[in-house]
DNA sequence: CCTCAAACTGTAATCGTTTACAGTTGATGG
DNA sequence: CCATCAACTGTAAACGATTACAGTTTGAGG
């Protein structure tokens, strides 16, 4: 591999001279002239991992987030790509993490300077992971929920007022006794999720019982599928909220099944508004949560940041959308 | 942040030792534990781009391929994620290339070492990208097809047995007027995709024409759905093969709209396998390409050849496995 | 033609590691 | 107690870039 000394020696003028022609700085017609062509001669790229070392940037973004294999995030992961794609900077991406203490290993292993920014998008609410982030020496965007005594940029969807929307709408149409299917309360979403829906219950008096909110192992299809096994519980709602789409397409697979008619016998709406919602038979009102949106905003909060170290954390809130389809209204 | 001068002084001992017990050479034992209770209290990380520069090693992996919309593509980063994850190595990603210009300009930036091997799966099958990948001066993996005249570490599935499968399945169920819907033919899958169908077709002694291939503009559910608006024409037929489960899906759409039933008036069947596959309503028969499997081989591939840069290349091939479901046998 | 400032260029130090080589230590056996 | 050798340790030179600083060139203006 061509180094920036054999460039030099090539087009016989000096390093520094060669690294100004690359860096863009001033230089003489005729001496840029030469140093191009020495480059183009040589095939010459320069080093990144000198050039790391030297200026302290990696030039690399590390996206981190529970898994890949729920759409949402891989929504995500396209937007933060995409606007990462018009920068200098290249996408890292750390996923797939099954336990905090793998989140936790990860974060401790920042300090190696591979990075010039975390994007992270934690699911489980855990102290040790705040106190890490807090630590860390590298600017941070945060997807999501901001913990307590955080001060980072951060993005989060206002998720209460998509609960709102969704339930709003099933008043409209009627719908009186609502049950939320939810994923683990271990999680952020989670949690957040049975805490505004029993806030909107409320607010729009309407019946509330334990047993409004059936709990699912995860945020799966097959999750969602085995939370409603059972029919007579099930019957005594007339509308369904599942905390997302995935589960959503459990449930509504268990209603085909059982021939329980969507959305005559049960209303159903979803949560994150995935390919898969219009894609169902019939297909799936959802609340979008707009993660591809969330993601570029993160990406671009984040280039901003690097560039401009000393502004004080922002906080940007996303709203969310309705979209209805024949999971509520028949068409 | 500390360095290892910091770490070396703090321990009485030079960096040269610290280094050595960082990187497991024999120290003594007195050594060894002064430096960690060092390393301990200064919360020191090496940094990586020094390392990087002088073992000429990033310990990054770099993925490269078109576009993350397409579910298969996550999947195969899922699997290569997960093969990478027990590795020292880090997985960097590329995605989201609009055209071959922006794979070519990616592929020229790869001599800057941030990366120690490149997986790649390119779904345009141009010359400059093969000549470019033979030049590379680092480990290759390819996830697809091969081209002509390339000699690198390569797995790929065998999707010409796939398309038999698929038409096996519909010549035993009685089906006899059989369609493709294929993408692009200026992509790989596409151009083999459709080669596959005509020889499988004549092997089975099958009416074949023109006709019997129908383009969509692309591998999403849209460009199915328009592709198949002629409804006269496709009543022609009494099965249609997919080129992928997305396609299938928004061919689903149509016939769900216009009336047609599937299976009964048109068997549907789609390649991938995805999650969809078994969400959709009837739920679809599918060619599983085992996406995952192919990430993960390929991450495996990539390590084995990095401990082992001097053997020769692997070429694996993967069986395709066609998961029967109601869009062709009504349950 | 000379002066002077502006514009450019080169020398050399530096970033934080690894590692060859030479030097030191400690244990073992005679 | 000394010689010998293995095992460990330290010194210093890389790796390939950037950049402060000092030196040189250039061109304009008098």
């Amino acid at each position: 591999m061509a180094t920036i000394g054999a460039v030099a020696k090539q087009a016989g003028v000096s390093i520094a001279s060669v690294s100004r022609v690359i860096n863009g700085t001033a230089a003489r017609a005729d001496t840029e002239r030469r140093v191009r062509a020495a480059i183009q001669d040589l095939g010459y790229q320069p080093n990144s991992a000198a050039r790391a070392l030297k200026v302290r940037q990696s030039e690399q973004i590390c996206l981190s987030f529970d898994d890949l294999s729920n759409p949402a995030y891989v929504l995500m992961t396209r937007g933060v790509g995409q606007a990462l794609s018009s920068s200098k900077y290249r996408l890292i991406l750390s996923s797939a993490f099954s336990s905090v203490e793998e989140i936790v290993k990860h974060l401790e292993t920042m300090g190696r300077g591979f990075a010039d920014g975390l994007i992270i998008s934690p699911i489980y609410a855990d102290a040790r992971i705040t106190t890490l982030i807090s630590q860390l020496k590298m600017p941070v965007v945060l997807v999501g929920t901001m913990p307590e005594g955080l001060d980072v940029d951060n993005v989060y969807v206002n998720s209460a007022a998509g609960v709102d929307l969704a339930i709003d709408h099933l008043i409209e149409i009627g719908r009186k006794r609502i049950a939320l299917i939810n994923g683990p309360v271990t999680t952020n979403p989670g949690r957040r999720r049975k805490a505004a829906f029993e806030k909107a219950l409320k607010k729009n008096k309407l019946a509330f019982s334990d047993a409004s909110i059936i709990q699912a192992d995860a945020f799966s299809t097959q999750a969602g599928f085995e939370a409603v096994t059972n029919i007579k519980e099930l019957k005594k709602f007339d509308a369904i909220i599942c905390a997302n789409d995935q589960l959503a397409a459990g449930v509504m697979k268990f209603c085909v099944d059982n021939e329980i008619d969507i959305p005559s016998d049960i209303a159903l709406i979803g949560i994150d508004n995935i390919e898969l919602a219009s894609l169902l038979r019939p297909t799936l009102t959802s609340v979008d949560l707009r993660a591809e949106e969330r993601g570029q905003i993160a990406a671009n909060l984040m280039l901003n940041r690097l560039a401009n170290p000393d502004r004080p954390s922002k906080q940007i809130e996303v709203q969310p959308r309705l979209v209805i389809r024949q999971s509520t209204v028949a068409s």
